[in-house]
DNA sequence: AGTATTTGCTCAGCAGGCTTACTATTTGCT
DNA sequence: AGCAAATAGTAAGCCTGCTGAGCAAATACT
């Protein structure tokens, strides 16, 4: 495996670290996703776009995490009136509370590793070219 | 973005870094699965729990892996005679040539980085850390 | 020998990525 | 004012992960 392709060695660690927190939240009924975007929308309520931009993830994909959140009762959707185009997006109180519990549990779960800055480090430098080729054309 | 947890940094790096990869494997008529699967597999016929084990995943997900390869024409599925419930999985010629256009594109796609052998490093222990609690309990 | 357990694989169903295609609204240009 | 282009969101369909269930063959135990 010490031959393997930098990107799948990317890939694989990305799926095999994800389980440990994907148990941890399930208690709290939420998903890796439905988190980032609660993460993300805070507490200043926004459109989906916005949000789908910020998790650098498709409009199309971030709807439906929404329509999870929104069956869950962790969020709500309402039209804009000033852009009726648009759904704003809020949090609601149980969204804030279950998001709150979750803070924390995506760093306490992550392993401990020699070169935690390094990695982190290089992961930036990764996104930051992958983010250039899709939404700054 | 410099303040996500590092879980979040992986899995969103990771999927940046696919796509690259993964329209020129378009052209091949290959997935990512399934040019692992063709790596692993190599020129020694094996049998699907194996390479499932290899590659890190759920027997399921490799079962579906190698149907579409089958349907593509890419390997051949043959039960065992020795052990009647395994499948031994070849390589078709079409496999083979298919794998070896495609041998280096991950490599050759893969962004340049400061520093590419920390990260390897870095991912490795993650490996290595995410194995130990799902594949040897 | 006969039953119970383990092993190899498949099926069904869910989530989260993606693409392509569509509707509705807004904006912008003539 | 009116039409074309851009934007916000949804729908459908594909792939790849996962879990949970189930079947058939092989192995182990009594």
């Amino acid at each position: 495996m010490a031959e393997w392709p930098t990107g799948r060695l990317l890939s694989t660690a990305s799926r095999l670290v994800e389980h440990a927190w994907l148990e941890a939240l399930d208690e709290l009924g939420l998903s890796h996703a439905g988190l980032i975007a609660l993460h993300l929308l805070g507490e200043e309520p926004t459109n989906q776009t916005d949000l789908a931009a910020r998790a650098r993830v498709e409009n199309q994909t971030m709807s439906r995490t929404l329509d999870r959140l929104e069956r869950e009762g962790y969020i709500a959707r309402e039209r804009d009136a000033r852009d009726r185009r648009r759904h704003i997006i809020t949090r609601t109180a149980a969204g804030a509370a279950a998001w709150e519990s979750a803070r924390t549990l995506e760093a306490d779960v992550f392993p401990e590793i020699a070169d935690p800055q390094g990695l982190r480090n290089s992961l930036l430098e990764l996104i930051h070219a992958g983010t250039a080729r899709r939404w700054q054309p």
